[in-house]
DNA sequence: ATGAGTGCAAATAGTTTGCAAGCTG
DNA sequence: CAGCTTGCAAACTATTTGCACTCAT
């Protein structure tokens, strides 16, 4: 539940003043969205947003298409799958996953700079980071 | 092949200090493994081992086995797959890798300390962590 | 009305599980 | 010779693709 109404209004600005198109369906997703209060699998979305229909595809489809536009943020999981997570546009950042509960803590480091740099020295481009820390936390354990 | 048969030697008596059991098809694949000049796919290692017989689940229960023991290391893909590395008994290091033709480079630099002090903190346990950059090398752009 | 978005069915990729048979210490 | 290992078949999970239909702009 990320602040609100204005945190909301900044998201269904930034998909207008994309090349999206804004549908009820994705309103609606959106909206569910926000009322999580921590980063979500794609299951989960699905079944707290059941809007009229509902399938995994569309779920898949939406998140991927608000990850390009900078608005969800995937964080990978240990065993292949992610979290989803709705972010101020392009708020990059990293996780303390909880590999039981799936809660997550924000991790205010990041080094995406020096990363970039020794990866183009390597004669790499196109260039994408993760860093992700995984444990049990305090409840789970 | 890295540096070949003393580092073969160590990794030998290292499953052999185990509570693993040292048998053919595992002699076999570890062999197999060091003749890679790269991390490579588990399927890959099927292809090239393929030894009297063989069969995807043995290299999987395998390269678990010889990451509990420390001598291989999992390399995480963006697409929730993995690159497997026979590395020198516990060598836990990171990654710039391509997302093309899964090339992979050292990175020197590893946050361990910190990320788990960081995550101690907030009441985590049993932590773990993975710093990966991926990105097409120069011969993939 | 044109093309992006959606649902349904089906396929994929990578990995895991169950169980009977084989081999190692 | 007990029990770790292996093979075979089958299941699974998360995600993707193809195609016809629908809806936003």
């Amino acid at each position: 539940m990320k602040s609100g109404q204005q945190f909301l209004r900044r998201l269904l600005d930034c998909i207008e003043d994309s090349p999206l198109r804004l549908t009820r369906k994705r309103r609606g997703l959106l909206e569910v969205m926000t009322s999580f209060d921590r980063p979500f699998l794609a299951s989960e979305l699905l079944e707290k947003a059941r809007l009229p229909t509902g399938d995994l595809v569309t779920i898949y489809r939406t998140l991927e298409a608000f990850e390009g536009i900078g608005i969800v943020q995937r964080i990978p999981l240990e065993n292949g799958g992610h979290l989803f997570e709705l972010t101020e546009p392009h708020d990059h950042h990293h996780h303390f996953v909880c590999r039981q509960c799936y809660r997550t803590e924000r991790l205010d480091l990041c080094l995406a700079n020096d990363l970039e740099k020794r990866a183009r020295r390597l004669g790499f481009s196109d260039i994408t980071h993760t860093m992700e820390v995984y444990g049990l936390c305090a409840d789970c354990r």
